[in-house]
RNA sequence: GCUCGGUUCGUAUAACGGUUAGUACUCAAGAUUCUCAAUCUUGCAAUAGGGGUUCGAUUCCCCUACCGAGUACCA
């Protein structure tokens, strides 16, 4: 029997996704779509303590300008679907709202022997914690510890029975089988061994909050949702056999998903994964949408920061994967069709913020210049600037190749909209001398009275000419005109800047220079 | 500490036992141009260390080192 793929991202509401999350959500997507399947977006919103507000509409904002659009878990508008219907039978996807669904499992794995009751305080086990740590010791509540503390195993059952109903603190624990040896397969890592005896006895089900805790959510609603992958970030992969075990409890093996660990983005310098503090310290974001938190603190966002949602997404693919050509750019299109978890890389990969720039210019260079245009414009307006399209288009064209982000076109050429006011006393010094200046402004003449056509192209070769043939020095002549238009001696080509700003700017630009500087 | 993962130029990666160890980003130099940018060309730069297995190891095995993750009534 082949099923459907169906994949989920599974994300925990307690702050804003982190690129890393993307990423993750990204290759899911990219699976799922590979295959004709399905993917969801469930949210893990079963600790009340760190639920944070906002981040879960963050979470879909941000796959959404990525163009990561589930097919279930949220509708069109972003909302999380919340009854079932028939296009969404698994519904709810928030795991608060399965609340009911959860405790029966837990329950049927008590009476099946693979779990048991506990009633340890966690200021109990805390303490016990505690107090073998002060001694170099790790306390696990597991195979060689549970039969000394407070659990279903070794209590009366009268007082097992009296306390489950007096009291609410208490949880639910898996029983480790010990000594077991889990042998586990990871679509990435492949075959990975581990013996039980290292692992302890994870709390599934609280009854403090009747909720479950990831262990339990997760095997239970990937059972239910009839998820096929499950592609996740590496800090799983030391769970992954009490998720083989849980699969196994129930009864589910058959239908077991398959596992895929993926290892984690690391810092680009130094050591650690990558973390929001690193974004701030080296200047990049690390999230793709900006997040304020509820302190206030601004971290910056992709979106915010310029990058283009088509950039940001391919770098995010080629972080730990590759297509095994020399090929870089790719849609989301093309990386369906070419994504594929055998790829993957294993080891961590470190973020790289040139890399990701360069992304970034190269998505720029793909763009027409009108689409360029209509994110220039109001840029423009916000600086107080007024020119028409038409005139902006023609910058933009002229200026496009020389950009990172739509927010750098002003940098690049803030004078092709206002004349320079003052010079660049470095250039000023070494161009503006009288020995060059009356040349140049014989070459303004020539340029004021050129009769051709006024394009870069009808005006350049003639204006060289001019200069070539009356022995003139190209360059000093050249730099004294840029300084005029431009205040420095960086800039666009002479004839480029001149016939875009037009002949009367032009000699409004030359007759400023002369005032300020002959 | 213990458990599990990982380790190719600075970074991202290619090379599924046989290559002068390739590519991209960064950096440097040159070409070009009226400057800058862009572009083109060239260059710098790596298999963590040690043992095996093999005619031959980046590739397979073991040890060490280093990195990462996990070790919660968090996910």
């Amino acid at each position: 029997m082949t099923r459907k793929t169906r994949v989920r991202f599974a994300p925990s509401p307690t702050g804003p996704l982190h690129m890393g999350g993307v990423r993750t959500a990204l290759y899911n997507y990219l699976f799922a779509k590979q295959r004709g399947g399905d993917f969801i977006i469930r949210i893990e919103d079963t600790d009340s303590q760190r639920f944070v507000p906002g981040a879960e509409k963050y979470i879909i904002e941000a796959l959404n300008w990525c163009g990561i659009v589930p097919d279930e878990g949220v509708d069109a508008a972003g909302n999380v679907v919340e009854t079932p219907s028939e296009r969404h039978p698994h519904a709810p996807y928030r795991q608060s709202q399965r609340k009911p669904i959860y405790r029966q499992y837990a329950e049927q794995l008590v009476e099946n022997g693979y779990a048991y009751y506990a009633f340890d305080t966690a200021e109990e086990l805390n303490a016990k914690r505690a107090e073998m740590e002060a001694n170099g010791q790790t306390f696990i509540y597991g195979q060689t510890t549970r039969m000394g503390l407070r659990n279903s195993l070794c209590m009366p059952e009268a007082e097992v029975k009296e306390l489950l109903e007096t009291r609410t603190d208490w949880t639910i624990r898996f029983k480790m089988p010990e000594n077991r040896v889990v042998k586990m397969d990871d679509l990435i890592r492949g075959h990975v061994e581990v013996n039980t005896s290292t692992l302890d006895d994870k709390v599934l089900w609280k009854r403090a909050d009747e909720l479950p805790t990831y262990h339990l959510a997760n095997i239970v609603d990937d059972h239910l949702m009839e998820i096929t992958e499950v592609i996740r970030g590496e800090e799983w992969l030391p769970s992954l056999p009490l998720h083989y075990l849980l699969y196994e409890a129930f009864g589910w093996t058959e239908t077991q998903p398959r596992f895929a660990h993926l290892s984690l983005l690391l810092k680009p310098d130094g050591k650690g994964k990558l973390s929001k503090r690193d974004g701030d310290r080296l200047g990049f974001p690390v999230f793709p949408l900006q997040w304020t938190n509820a302190e206030g603190e601004v971290s910056r966002g992709y979106r915010e920061d310029g990058y283009f949602p088509e950039a940001f997404v391919n770098l995010l693919a080629m972080l730990g994967w590759n297509p095994g050509t020399e090929q870089e750019l790719f849609t989301l299109e093309e990386l369906i069709g070419t994504f594929s978890l055998e790829r993957v890389i294993k080891s961590g990969a470190r973020f790289n913020a040139d890399k990701a720039k360069w992304y970034n210019k190269e998505y720029l260079r793909k763009k027409s210049v009108s689409e360029l245009t209509d994110l220039y414009m109001p840029i423009l307006e916000s600086k107080g600037i007024n020119a028409t399209r038409e005139y902006v288009e023609k910058v933009v064209g002229l200026i496009k190749e020389r950009a990172t982000f739509v927010a750098d076109f002003w940098d690049i050429a803030p004078y092709l909209f206002v004349a320079p006011t003052e010079f660049v006393e470095k250039d000023a010094a070494k161009f503006w001398k009288e020995e060059n200046y009356t040349l140049a402004l014989k070459a303004a003449d020539f340029i004021l009275a050129f009769d051709g056509e006024f394009t870069p192209e009808g005006l350049g070769a003639p204006l060289e000419e001019y200069i070539r043939s009356n022995e003139w020095p190209m360059g000093k002549v050249m730099n004294c005109l840029r300084l005029a238009m431009v205040g420095g001696s960086n800039g666009l080509g002479i004839a480029d800047i001149v016939t875009l700003i037009g002949k009367e700017e032009f000699a409004r630009r030359i007759e400023y220079i002369k005032s300020k500087l002959c």
